[in-house]
DNA sequence: TCTAATTTCGAGCGATCGTTCGGTGAGATG
DNA sequence: CATCTCACCGAACGATCGCTCGAAATTAGA
């Protein structure tokens, strides 16, 4: 599952590891816009210009990358928000914070996202994927636990778990409807979840 | 696309009809565990009883089911929320009364929304899956209309629009994680979604 | 019971899938 | 120049895909 021979010498490696991540761009392009069953290898021969034989050199098979795509939206993603919640700002602005980093990181890796959520079902089903679910699970538990801190404790009606996935469906859902020169910036659409959950109309 | 040779004598149209939706539903659970593409009509041969050739004397194609299966999610969806925008209640009322009729039918059509919302990709790009898009469009709309007069008329900071959308992203993501068994019923559910998206808080 | 309509079967079709592998040429190393 | 690594090609493989079709089984109605 790990890529096969990478090269020894070292600035070979380097052309290596950058052709390999524009082959992993543009399948997260191709299987954003036709699905990742729906996407042949033809079909990224076309759009990389390298034959069948030659995607080969830089992947083991097609899952690799899928896998590579998730790796690249989620490792970055946590790094970050491992960053904010080690300051000391206070929940509220850890929170507002936190929400524009995300909001920015699926602007900035849109196909990415949106083939990470169409493709739930691929990663939740099979052993292999475990690594990618726990990291998924890993961001969402930095997200309660700063949400939890934010909101002001105890408001009746209030249930900070179905806040918490409404959370995420929102930002989720963000990556499927973003123009990338919309009327809102990520910034701003972030704020705009943020005042939703805070309740502050 | 549409259905080949429904029986015409009366009594065993009426057990046709129920047999295809069997088969409707069958598909439906297989795709949203599995995905549209990634489904064979082999699996759906072990699913039903039914070998190949049966299969196809109620569905021309594999697309059909697809087909149906968005069919069987908005057209009621479509009709209770017209319902409910031609009553004279108030637009708050109107609008509560629409989020628990729609998360309600999103849990009993759970199977069909994850395949909605996965399926994405598909039903945007070819020309043949036009009228589902419009009738996904005319839900959307009644949705931003009753929104928009149910809330306080030019809060500061507050845009309809990503409201709507965040309220698409949270109700749809809702098929993901909802336990037919869970803590919240789907009426408390939508209570929740309307509690963040007019702001009390 | 006879007949015709209906329902189902399942082998097999052509097409396409992901993947393999022997070979080629470029470029660096000695 | 000889040698070796590396990057890539593209024909071909076995598997599987959605789907067809002639025949058999079942059923309804006369």
């Amino acid at each position: 599952m790990s890529p096969p021979s990478p090269p020894t010498r070292p600035n070979l490696r380097a052309r290596w590891d950058a052709r390999r991540a524009d082959l992993i761009a543009t399948a997260a392009r191709l299987f954003a816009e036709r699905g990742y069953a729906a996407t042949s290898i033809t079909e990224l021969t076309e759009a990389t210009g390298l034959a069948a034989g030659g995607i080969y050199h830089y992947i083991e098979g097609k899952e690799d990358l899928l896998i590579a795509i998730c790796d690249e939206l989620l490792e970055p993603l946590i790094d970050q928000a491992e960053e904010i919640v080690a300051t000391d700002l206070p929940p509220a602005d850890q929170l507002r914070g936190l929400l524009r980093a995300w909001v920015e990181h699926v602007a900035s890796h849109q196909n990415h996202m949106v083939v990470f959520t169409q493709e739930r079902q691929t990663i939740e089903r099979e052993r292999r994927w475990r690594r990618v679910r726990s990291r998924r699970k890993a961001f969402e538990k930095i997200l309660d636990e700063v949400l939890r801190r934010a909101r002001p404790a105890g408001a009746p009606g209030d249930d900070p778990q179905l806040t918490l996935l409404a959370l995420l469906g929102m930002v989720n859902y963000t990556a499927v409807w973003l123009h990338p020169n919309g009327r809102l910036s990520p910034g701003q659409i972030a704020d705009g979840y943020y005042d939703l959950v805070l309740g502050a109309a």
